[in-house]
RNA sequence: GCCCUCGUAGCUCAGCUGGAUAGAGCAACGGUUUCCUAAACCGUAGGCCACAGGUUCGAAUCCUGUCGAGGGCACCA
């Protein structure tokens, strides 16, 4: 409905433009952009198309619009105009035409305001990536449900969607997961062991856990017999199932599951990492340099070294990046862009990224360094999401991985549940930091956003029961007569209804899932309120069809955008 | 020193590819339950949109600067 309009005002612009003749051509005329007036006195749509015309063409805009209005072919289904304040088309619908959407929804179900396309674009949607060292934060578990969230959105709008978690399992951060695997599995197999956990080990209790679990499946004689090198490789392995085996089942408790877990250690195994060093190196993208010491930082280590660097600055980067340490090993940056590269040529059409906040400064190199690989600008689309301040009763709770006394996520979804995180998670913008507080979230009232929309679906369904009970039968969408919904408190359902479309397209287009949960607050809003006014199960049969009908709709998009989110739609609370 | 994000009601946040009177929840105050779930609803109060310039017919929104908060800045991931 919204392009049907913006094309018929579109055709009258250019034929305005033609009436002026000269330089004016239709090339050269505005986009006509429609909005929603936040004010209902304003319409259904809204247009500003008269003012930026005006002052092409050096008349008012009220002229404008007026001449506009002569010129306009309308739909059937807009109703009125009316030009206001400086110049804004205000655009009336039929209410014949809006209440059509009740039936519409009845009959899409779960599709309604969906896209299917099975010539869509794909995408693989990385999110996570926390390393396996570990159990997951309380930062890691917003990016895993906007990442999440955010798929289901696109995967909505007709985008062929792959979840994607890039498992960390190479580098140095392992091989102190491994020692402390190692002096845990010591520390409860030697009787008398006395040995002091080695400089920067990992404290946690889950690691002792993670060395009970291994011992339970291998003889600790055994793995002390075996060489150092074989042990450490084996270890190695399995302390890296152990923690993805509890990062798995953490992310399923926040109903979160992967197309695929990709390992970084398989790039480097291959060769990939290698070859795509080599590759840039004939390719002229590399050179030996020398980078100067960071700034505003103390490196007291700092030694000038000549290192294999990319040219990313070609590409808009700051400065050129190393693909190799001094020892030789490739850094992280050079397996990431050879995880992205393989990514790419599995022929992905866009690779979206959600990070931490904290990698902020990766953003820049990475897309510098794909760009030089393929051509192709502002791949990966990254999505940063900022840090959590977890705080219980409005203390700040302090945490740090290497003293062992963080809060886990997994903590914090048994604490709180799954729903309340998530929908929590949800409903901000990725750019402002969070504060998520333990002892509010735990609470099962109204400062739980979550409860509001939740409540609103049980509702509706309570509804339901109460009409069953006394022997409304629901009558086919089709055959309801919408007319009775006069109300300002059903039309404002049905306009919140009608929206739900625009809201999926806004949020895949722009990758802001929040826009679904802000939304599904309004449509709950709108449903208690109808509630406390106009009773649905009445005398007036046909009132009360057309109301049911038109709660039945409220509840299947309530339903549509909580599945969306991943949060359950309880029948009763 | 440089880069990124943020600064809106007492608190948590929307509104930001420029539009009409800056919104919601919580907290505060007052009201609503013979009636489909009060986890709800209705009302009152609450604002120099951090600050200062600029662009524009029009700026919370765009640009510049200042201040403040967070994050980042080779050989970690």
């Amino acid at each position: 409905m919204k392009q049907e309009l913006e094309s018929s005002l579109q055709l009258a612009v250019e034929a305005l433009l033609a009436e002026h003749g000269g330089e004016h051509d239709a090339a050269s005329a505005p986009q006509v952009v429609l909005t929603r007036p936040k004010i209902r006195e304003h319409g259904d749509y809204a247009c500003n198309i008269a003012m930026p015309l005006a002052g092409k063409l050096g008349s008012k805009p009220r002229d404008v619009a007026v001449r506009l209005l002569e010129l306009v072919q309308w739909p059937p289904a807009v109703s009125s105009t009316d030009i206001a304040g400086p110049g804004f088309i205000n655009i009336h619908l039929q209410e014949a035409s809006e209440a059509s959407v009740l039936a519409r929804i009845m009959a899409q179900g779960n599709a309604y305001g969906r896209v299917t396309d099975s010539d869509g674009p794909s995408a693989c949607v990385e999110f996570v990536s926390a390393n396996p060292t570990g159990p997951m934060h309380v930062g890691h578990g917003r990016g895993a449900v906007v990442g999440d969230a955010l798929a289901s959105v696109l995967a909505a709008r007709g985008v062929h969607v792959s979840r994607e978690y890039y498992i960390n399992d190479a580098g140095a951060q392992i091989g102190k997961l491994t020692a402390s695997m190692w002096f845990r599995m010591r520390e409860l197999s030697i009787s008398g062991f006395d040995e002091e956990l080695p400089e920067g080990c990992y404290p946690g209790d889950y690691v002792v856990d993670g060395a009970r679990q291994i011992l339970a499946e291998h003889d600790f004689g055994t793995l002390a017999a075996l060489p150092e090198d074989e042990r450490d490789a084996l270890l190695s392995s399995l302390s890296i199932d152990c923690m993805l085996a509890m990062i798995r089942d953490d992310l399923a408790a926040l109903g979160i599951r992967f197309d695929t877990y990709f390992s970084e250690r398989t790039l480097h195994d291959s060769g990939a990492v290698q070859g795509l060093i080599k590759q840039l190196r004939d390719d002229g993208k590399v050179y030996l340099g020398t980078l100067p010491p960071p700034m505003g930082k103390e490196v007291e280590d700092y030694q000038p070294v000549e290192q294999w660097l990319f040219r990313t600055t070609d590409y808009g980067d700051d400065v050129d990046r190393p693909l190799a340490k001094q020892d030789g090993t490739p850094t992280y940056f050079a397996a990431d862009i050879a995880y992205h590269t393989d990514k790419h040529n599995r022929g992905f059409d866009r690779l979206i990224d959600i990070w931490g906040a904290d990698h902020g400064g990766y953003v820049s190199r990475v897309q510098a360094a794909m760009q030089a690989l393929t051509g192709k600008k502002h791949q990966p689309e990254v999505v940063l999401v900022q840090m959590v301040n977890l705080t219980r009763e409005g203390k700040p709770v302090r945490m740090s991985k290497r003293a062992g006394t963080f809060v886990t996520l997994r903590e914090v979804v048994d604490e709180v549940g799954k729903d309340a995180v998530r929908f929590n998670f949800l409903t901000r913008r990725v750019e402002s930091q969070l504060d998520f507080d333990l002892e509010i979230a735990k609470q099962k009232n109204d400062e739980n956003p979550v409860y509001y929309v939740q409540y609103a679906h049980a509702r509706v369904c309570a509804i339901q029961r109460k009409a069953e009970e006394e022997g409304v039968v629901a009558l086919s969408p089709d055959s309801v007569d919408v007319s009775p919904l006069t109300s300002e408190e059903e039309r404002r359902l049905v306009r919140e209804l009608l929206a739900w479309p625009e809201v999926l397209e806004q949020a895949a287009s722009r990758l802001e899932p929040y826009r679904v949960a802000t939304s599904l607050m309004q449509l709950a809003a709108g449903l208690h309120s109808f509630y406390h006014k106009h009773r649905v199960v009445v005398e007036d049969a046909a009132l009360a069809q057309a109301r049911l009908l038109l709660v039945r709709a409220v509840r299947q998009v309530l339903a549509n955008g909580l599945e969306l989110l991943g949060v359950d739609a309880p029948e009763r609370m």
